[in-house]
RNA sequence: GGCCCCAUCGUCUAGCGGCCAAGGACACCACCCUCUCAAGGUGGAGACACGGGUUCGAAUCCCGUUGGGGCUGCCA
């Protein structure tokens, strides 16, 4: 039928999978979801030169962590050459090609200042045969205009005079980027083409070839381009200067869902305003006509925030579970023999309300299954410059001995304690804290205690108290 | 240089001629809650780039300026 929709995302194995890459594979994996369309997935690997093998296992180890998983077996560019030549074929007979020899250098040289910028055209009548060390270029009509109508951009007019006649060949037979992209849409029957925005510049070209290779049956794809993604400098992300690498969140503790969801909110927002979003939620309410067109900054604060309200959404099981890479070594700073799940699990509901992404998580636990964890320098330095510390860990010691060490006793023991010495609880028990976790920050000290034991607490609290006699010698 | 795109708080955005003395979210600040930290609650600071039109009325439409960005390869 007419209205199928069927999209593709078409990326080239020439590095790690992209934050930008994944949010043009959202965006069309929305939109075919949206419409019950086809979502495809092509391998963009003509150029031998900078493909391999290693980063097409990126891609789709990265789409299948997002979710976005294609609805066909993915296509390789490279195992579509018959049809690339065939095109070629038809266009030259077409007389639509011509094969040129000219260097970049000699076409630098012929040019005159102010003439406009590209190539010159010189080639065109010179009747040259096709061959080795020629590439093929497209006669580009040097009157009229292509108008895209782009469904986020509007209507965007490029007079032909400013487009030069583009090499589609190259010297080695091998098709350019701008043709093979339009044959293999052609052939795989793409409906709308949605990417970046720096693909807008190629779509006269792109619509030029696919009105000669195109029947009248096969209507022009329907354009999308996307804004793009930019850094603090509103600079397009690039590979090299910035964190861009979506394994890289991935390997930090951002869930797929959480990131899904940010990706979404970049160039666009749902009609309700809210932001906290669910997979089926982007799904109803995707559409490209919403798309903005201004840039957009990706911002890991905002990720992070997200990541933490979807963690915090979690059923305690799934929490604990999406915990699990992170509770073994490497991942972890324990032994794996010395982890405990039972007394990990019994932690979990405090652990997930505190952090934003899931690689914090062993520094939360760390205290309770280390022998004897750091201690921070920080933190030890406020306890030996308080000089209640000798009385608060001395008097811990003393109440811990015979309280129930559950929670709430523990609770109560402190707060006496604290009481008696005239401090507030908060207060009180950040020298205990330091004394037992080795930090001054973590999950609610009592029913850490609890956690840990009787035993253990007070062995800890004793090595605290013997550390802080041989820091300061009695005077 | 040429062609093209873009322009609302620091950031992501709502707004599609009157309901806007511009709303939300992140970040920031203050207070509350509180055994630390988070989470949560309340409040605060913070934007329509500029100039011309059009109109009874413009953040919204048009033109220009400025500023950003993209493309300009025998990469994709």
């Amino acid at each position: 039928m007419a209205g199928a929709v069927r999209v593709r995302f078409a990326p080239s194995p020439t590095g790690s999978f992209h934050v930008g890459s994944a949010r043009t594979a959202l965006f069309n994996w929305l939109f075919a979801r949206h419409h019950g369309g086809a979502f495809l997935l092509r391998i963009e690997d003509t150029d031998a030169e900078r493909n391999r093998e290693d980063w097409v296992g990126g891609i789709l180890d990265a789409l299948a962590w997002l979710g976005l998983e294609p609805d066909e077996a993915p296509v390789r560019q490279s195992a579509m050459v018959e049809r690339h030549q065939e095109a070629i074929d038809r266009l030259l007979r077409a007389g639509l090609l011509y094969a040129c020899d000219c260097r970049r250098e000699d076409v630098e040289a012929r040019k005159a200042p102010g003439t406009p910028p590209g190539y010159d055209g010189h080639c065109r009548d010179r009747g040259l045969e096709p061959g080795p060390g020629r590439v093929l270029r497209f006669k580009v009509p040097d009157a009229g205009e292509v108008v895209v109508e782009d469904v986020v951009r509007g209507t965007v007019r490029f007079p032909l005079a400013a487009i030069e006649d583009f090499a589609v060949v190259k010297s080695t037979g091998q098709p350019l980027f701008v043709l093979a992209n339009v044959v293999d849409d052609l052939a795989m029957g793409i409906s709308h083409v949605v990417r970046g925005e720096d693909l807008l510049p190629s779509t006269p070209k792109q619509v030029l070839l696919w009105g000669a290779l195109a029947g009248p049956a096969r209507p022009l794809p329907v354009y999308a381009h996307l804004p793009m993604l930019v850094n603090e400098k509103r600079q397009k992300l690039s590979k090299r200067r910035d964190p861009v690498a979506v394994e890289q969140y991935r390997a930090e503790g951002y869930l797929p869902e959480a990131f899904v969801n940010y990706l979404a909110l970049l160039g666009w927002s749902h009609p309700s305003g809210r932001e906290l979003l669910s997979r089926e939620e982007l799904v109803a309410a995707f559409r490209l006509e919403d798309v903005n067109h201004a840039p957009a900054f990706f911002d890991v604060q905002k990720l992070r925030h997200l990541n933490g309200e979807h963690l915090r959404r979690l059923p305690l099981g799934a929490f604990v579970e999406a915990c699990r890479p992170y509770l073994t070594p490497p991942s972890a700073p324990w032994p794996a023999e010395r982890f405990d799940p039972a007394v990990f699990e019994a932690m979990a509901p405090l652990v997930q309300e505190r952090v934003a992404v899931l690689s914090e998580v062993p520094g939360m636990v760390d205290f309770l299954f280390l022998p004897d964890p750091p201690l921070e320098a920080a933190a030890w330095a406020q306890v030996v410059a308080d000089p209640l510390t000798p009385a608060i860990l001395g008097g811990a010691l003393e109440a811990y001995a015979d309280c129930p060490f559950e929670p709430e006793a523990l609770h109560q023991a402190t707060a006496a304690l604290a009481e008696s010495l005239g401090r507030k609880l908060g207060k009180a028990q950040a020298p205990i804290r330091v004394a037992v976790t080795g930090r001054r920050v973590g999950p609610p000290l009592f029913e850490s205690l609890a956690l840990l034991g009787r035993e253990e607490t007070l062995r800890r609290l004793r090595t605290a108290q013997a550390r802080l006699a041989a820091e300061q010698p009695a005077g």
